[in-house]
DNA sequence: GTTGGCAGACCCCGGGGCCGAGTGCCAGCG
DNA sequence: CGCTGGCACTCGGCCCCGGGGTCTGCCAAC
């Protein structure tokens, strides 16, 4: 009660080194095992030349701290969302990291992916695969990207498909419904002209360059224009929604810490890929994976699990991580969830430069 | 035990009509309900002017032919699969059908979709909204369609991104690999031939085509065109893999008849993009959905759900449906399945012709 | 500060008893 | 011959209870 409210690393600070050991026997048998960790086990697990009795007290006061929670009386300790938190900041302060997979994650990573869009599908497969929990890989925003090639095919004599193509292989595709038919001639044109004064810029600004197309353009070619540029109209990248990559919801259903009820509200806000992007692209912009431990995290119904995401870099960023129970082992999640990033980084910057 | 191998429709036959009253009865309470029902409820809902001791003796009878089960002695009885397929197999004859949902859902559908993959996408929502189940939506097969345009663009000196635009609005694309450094005229030399021999023919064609070309190629064309003929190469429509919609697997997690287990399987098996699709191409070929109930599945871990599915057609056809638990309400999931399929199929063709 | 001892709390589990729902069977009736 | 009411029986669900086991908190002593 001495200072209740200390931020996090000053309330670290205090706990002695017994009692650190202590919580962390506790995190790491409770997230192998399962089960609350009462006294005696404790013993064992650090290796305390202390007796159960003794170390009963410092759990007494860890629990006063906050760090563990007992379920009912009379039954063993589990670490709350603080005592992961404790564990998860001194990880990320240890420069050297244990190491996460390597070699075949490399092979079935690179292993032909066929576009970027199949890499990150390949990835989020990879990452639920390796950490048994659902993962989420969302696509870069693709504002900073340079457009490299736009095009427009007729499908129809009266809709067209717009392509746009960026640097960073990504392609965007509307159909253009063209009000009225149109020959193949003014196609061209129209194909022309895009191609002369939108290549080469970014992707953020598209939109407006084919809009003052638009207003400088004979009235013929004005007609073709317009609907062009309502398409691409509604920012280009929030497209990015649907592509929100999730695998390994299978892994949810396994785990026997949610109920039922928790579980099918988790599903549910998984297939809202808005949710998840907002989400995901709440990451830290460091090189460290940020964590999101329970309660920490922002989503109602979110609220006993936890996440686990990193960026990862090209022209612009996109993010990744996975989503499990609070209990899950986070120095090999942090570790796995790291290298899949750079592993995806390094794949995507070899195809497009 | 007079004729138990009887063909589906003769043994339908066999049964007189307070039997199979009995039997609707049966079935569509435990579709509301989800409990096992008893005679004295048989009664009351069937509206019947006998006692409940003679439904008991026809319950008894309807046990003995298969089309209805009890969990336990002293339990009502539930519908078994050979039940549920009685009273489908009813609906399939019926001409007209009860309607679907129609106005919001074209709506919906039509709402802006923004390309195919986004129609398809929204598809599969709107799906599982309506049927408050899985649902399912592959693409359609490319083979049979036509390309309209096929590009070359290079990302970086030794890679290029190859398109490929389908009639039909589908876009395929591939990174190349171009193994050493190419000049932009080579590029754009290649893209002038792969244009002029390849456009106009269909999808299903087109590596055969380009390998022609490779071989027939001036050396220096060759380096370039043989690692493209590589990338079109494994049929170009197995991509159509990728391609499968899946929406609302939280439904699954909210129905009490699943085991924590078998919702487990399940939602792994979701996740067999390959599996999915060859379920799914397995949808009969006439107008009516194809049902397949509990054990009628082929895949085992299935065996306790019910498939409903029809094909759409297009170019080539794609199929849709939705994956539930077998106790759903077949009637309305049909109309409902029926509906969006002729939904879609119509929208798909107002785009592209 | 640490320890062993001890009482108390509580979960888990199995058994027993009761209730209610539903069945199968049977004798009798039209 | 089909239908009916009556009856015995079966069985799951529920509650209650008591024993075994575990872990805690407290305390007195070292």
């Amino acid at each position: 009660m001495a200072g209740p409210d200390l931020a996090r690393d000053d309330a670290r600070d205090l706990l002695d080194d017994r009692k650190v050991r202590i919580l962390r026997a506790i995190v790491s048998e409770y997230v192998a095992t399962g089960e609350p960790i009462g006294s005696k086990r404790v013993v064992e697990v650090a290796k305390l030349d202390v007796s159960a009795a003794t170390v009963r007290n410092e759990m007494s006061a860890l629990e006063e701290l906050g760090y563990i929670h007992q379920p009912h009386t009379s039954a063993g300790r589990i670490p709350t969302d603080r005592g992961y938190r404790y564990f998860v900041d001194e990880l990320s302060e240890m420069t050297k990291m244990p190491d996460g997979p390597r070699a075949e994650l490399v092979q079935e990573l690179l292993g032909g992916a066929r576009d970027v869009e199949d890499l990150l599908f390949r990835t989020s497969t990879v990452l639920s695969q390796l950490t048994r929990l659902v993962s989420l890989v969302i696509a870069p925003a693709m504002d900073a990207a340079r457009l490299k090639l736009i095009e427009l095919v007729s499908l129809s004599p009266q809709t067209a498909l717009l392509l746009l193509v960026a640097d960073t292989g990504r392609v965007e595709k509307r159909v253009v419904d063209l009000r009225e038919p149109v020959t193949d001639a003014d196609v061209e044109r129209v194909r022309t002209v895009l191609m002369e004064h939108v290549r080469g810029h970014r992707m953020g600004e598209v939109h407006d360059l084919i809009q003052g197309l638009v207003d400088g353009a004979p009235s013929e070619l004005r007609t073709l224009l317009a609907p062009i540029a309502e398409a691409t109209a509604g920012n280009l990248t929030e497209e990015a929604i649907h592509h929100v990559y999730v695998g390994g919801q299978a892994s949810l259903a396994g785990e026997p810490t949610f109920e039922r009820d928790q579980l099918s509200q988790v599903l549910e806000l998984l297939e809202e890929r808005m949710t998840l992007a907002r989400l995901l692209s709440e990451t830290g912009d460091d090189d460290q994976p940020t964590v999101r431990i329970g309660e920490e995290n922002p989503v109602e119904g979110l609220r006993t699990t936890s996440l686990v995401s990193q960026r990862y870099r090209l022209v612009s960023s996109g993010s990744l991580g996975v989503l499990g129970p609070t209990r899950m082992d986070y120095a090999s999640v942090l570790a796995t969830v790291r290298a899949v990033a750079g592993q995806l980084q390094e794949t995507l910057t070899d195809l497009s430069e």
